[in-house]
DNA sequence: AGCATGTTGAA
DNA sequence: TCAACATGC
């Protein structure tokens, strides 16, 4: 009577759905099983499993999960892992152990749902798969405006997810009654090679080799600490509605985003947090807000198909883009010669994290003055934030890149020396990150006015593209 | 979740 | 001369 529990971006005990019920329901081992999936595109060209994570967000899985291991155990669940197809792998997992249920927590991109129906399809006739929800505040397919349709504005979405009821958090589970009842069935697996340790899944491979050590300094992966930043909520809520804009103040943004990328931490348990905390109303509402916001782009993302990739507004596709190598590399390595922006693009590197506001700043010099597809920063960011999250990530850079579905009526190009001025008065961001010494351009890369100027002329041929779309010719 | 430009009115 | 404000993109 084993019970499987697949854990994926849920890597925390406490308000943990699936697991809770793999344990109340158990009348024998619970096993739990982490894979490092590989992605496949199928004749048809539709992707099925998740996004490939990106080397910072390895590195953060990598430790979590070791910090979850010991607890799992705790518990009298081991912790297995596996590295590939995850169709192939879950097949060979199910058909040793044999389990009476499977459990996991459901995900919500297109791509991840057509893979986990499958699966689930697949066992059907094997064992009991239960999926969960746990990873947002509410299911996607529940939230419907008055007319049926899913949301398409944030404003009315916000409302709509704020009135719903919070259920009680759940805790966490009580230990299982076998905890080495699969130990024979786990040993074949190893064997058999389907099964390997957490060092031999090859997060770690393919980052840079000092990041292990940098990431570490300003990181602490795994529930326990995610819990006491959480716990903590009263030392850094207070003055968040005034103090969220400004890099330069360490503890002006609660840092909270890899936890819940993760799944240390359930949204539940964030806005449950904020709702109980002593801060002032206005404060409560920034933060709730912005876990609104990372739930308004899961509900877009799981109704939307290729939002990774392909502009929301199809007249985005005539945007003239300019791919150049050379203006690449100098974002990328904070060498652009503009402040604000190399500061960001420093603290990225340095701890694979950058603030929100400075975030939007060098997402626009890309996409806009320097006109490099927002598909490629995205690529980067994807590959070097610790909190690179599948559907907050790419719908960014469209809001920022100004394809997203509900752009504002104008074409948005922010000054970075003008944020600089506004949100970093002191200059203290910019030096805490751009390194002593570092070689930079003393002209910036790209003259700010003039390439504005060009980023509105590139404009214009969406705006044509889009009023020819509006009034197709009659044949 | 913006910028540039122009106007106004007080110093 | 320079804020604060208003407006169009």
């Amino acid at each position: 009577m084993t019970t499987l529990i697949w854990l994926r971006d849920d890597l925390r005990l406490a308000d943990h759905p699936a697991l809770t019920a793999a344990c109340t329901g158990a009348h024998g081992p619970v096993v739990a099983l982490w894979i490092h999936e590989t992605r496949r595109t199928d004749e048809d060209n539709n992707r099925h499993g998740p996004r490939p994570l990106g080397a910072a967000t390895r590195w953060w899985y990598h430790r979590s999960l070791q910090q979850l291991a010991p607890r799992l155990a705790d518990l009298g669940i081991p912790l297995i892992f596996a590295r590939g197809d995850a169709a192939r792998i879950m097949r060979r997992v199910v058909d040793t152990l044999q389990p009476t249920f499977v459990h996991w927590t459901r995900r919500y991109a297109p791509a991840a749902c057509r893979l986990d129906a499958a699966i689930k399809q697949e066992l059907k006739s094997r064992t009991e798969v239960h999926s969960h929800p746990g990873s947002l505040l509410a299911e996607p397919w529940l939230m419907r405006t008055a007319s049926g349709s899913h949301y398409q504005v944030f404003t009315p979405f916000s409302h709509a997810v704020a009135d719903l009821p919070l259920t009680p958090l759940l805790p966490e589970p009580s230990p299982v009654d076998e905890p080495d009842g699969a130990a024979t069935d786990l040993a074949t697996l190893r064997e058999d090679g389907v099964l390997h340790n957490l060092e031999d899944i090859g997060l770690l491979d393919d980052g840079p080799d000092w990041w292990e050590d940098t990431l570490a300094q300003h990181w602490e992966p795994g529930e326990l600490a995610a819990r006491q930043q959480l716990d903590a909520i009263d030392g850094w809520l207070p003055g968040y509605a005034k103090r969220r804009d400004l890099p330069g103040e360490e503890t002006s943004t609660s840092r909270i985003s890899p936890r819940l990328r993760c799944g240390e931490l359930s949204p539940r348990q964030a806005l449950a947090a904020a709702r109980s905390s002593t801060a002032a109303g206005e404060d409560i509402a920034a933060w709730t807000r912005q876990l609104y916001w990372r739930e308004f782009c899961w509900h877009l993302l799981h109704h939307r198909e290729h939002l990774e990739d392909t502009p929301m507004r199809p007249a985005f596709e005539e945007f003239p883009y300019h791919p150049d190598d050379h203006l690449v590399r100098a974002w990328r390595q904070g060498r652009t010669g503009i402040d604000l922006v190399d500061g960001g693009m420093w603290q990225l590197w340095q701890t694979g994290w950058m603030h929100n506001r400075v975030r939007m700043v060098a997402a626009s010099l890309f996409t806009k003055n320097m006109l490099q597809p927002w598909q490629d920063g995205e690529q980067w960011f994807w590959e070097t934030l610790v909190d690179a999250d599948e559907a907050n990530n790419p719908i960014s850079w469209q809001w920022v890149a100004g394809s997203g579905a509900d752009a504002a009526p104008y074409f948005r190009i922010f000054n970075p020396e003008l944020q600089r001025t506004r949100f970093d008065p002191h200059s203290s961001y910019v030096k805490r990150w751009i390194p002593e010494g570092l070689a930079r351009p003393v002209v910036p890369v790209v003259d700010l006015a003039e390439s504005r100027r060009e980023a509105l002329a590139a404009y214009e041929q969406v705006r044509a593209a889009s009023a020819a779309h509006a009034r197709p010719q009659r044949g």
